[in-house]
DNA sequence: GCTATATTTGCATGATGACGCAAACACGCA
DNA sequence: TGCGTGTTTGCGTCATCATGCAAATATAGC
């Protein structure tokens, strides 16, 4: 399996098949499957906006599905790399894994942005030191 | 609905829930949802590393699925602001939006860094001008 | 118009997943 | 040990979705 480096590109897609390059495993489908239900993006986003780990109970109380439907999203988003779990009597607490998550999200812009090719690089820069 | 800012930060998730922040757009299940597949995963690292619009044939290719199949995935890439489709002739080809995808994966990041408690700031932080 | 090529759409099927309810489990406390 | 609270698990159901095949559509060239 070759490597793709930014002056050697693949010629078709079948040939980019066969060249893995960072973005193959950036593109992870586990994460974005933990992501792509609106239950879960508004759990996550209620934990997140929270800022600290919020029992099982408390994550419950912002959404209106069943108490066990809650639980089994937050097992899903923890299997997931997003959120960590922690135990303190008979109290489940989890907490977002705010560097994780960022670090995947970023790790795969900036992987894409290698692929860009350059007449479009300037739309695709985000980051700070983006250069013009 | 109470707007969240970096100094007044929910007590709880259920007060979280009526406090909107910019991660709750960002956090887009639609997005995920069309990268949640590992064929669709494969479809578009393989257009990515590409670097160029690529026909529905030629990215077939790559990927042992029917044809039929690719044709709908790229469909589904493109409704969700992933690829952008062009025509020439009889040929339909796709193309990555590199700086839209770019964008919304960055800004996620950086959505959840503003909710990001100060203490673990460090490990979040993943840009290049990422302060110490 | 006819034909070949490129793509899309209709349809059936099998797999996966979200959900609610009830039962089970874990733990603290009297 | 028994009870109450917090959480997880088993199970059935309904919806969504990925897939392949066949038919339909679109377009270029004859």
């Amino acid at each position: 399996m070759m490597t793709q480096t930014r002056r050697h590109r693949p010629a078709s897609p079948k040939q980019a098949s066969t060249c893995c390059g960072p973005i193959d495993d950036l593109l992870n489908p586990e994460l974005f499957k933990a992501l792509c239900d609106p239950t879960r993006a508004k759990l996550l986003g209620c934990l997140a906006k929270c800022g600290r780990a919020c029992s099982v109970s408390e994550v419950a109380e912002c959404c209106s599905v069943d108490f066990s439907v809650v639980s089994r999203h937050l097992q899903l988003l923890e299997r997931a790399g997003i959120l960590v779990s922690s135990r303190e009597g008979r109290t489940v607490s989890y907490a977002v894994k705010y560097g994780h998550l960022c670090q995947a999200l970023r790790g795969l812009a900036d992987a894409l942005e290698q692929c860009c090719p350059a007449d479009q690089a300037a739309e695709c820069a985000g980051g700070c030191c983006a250069k013009r």
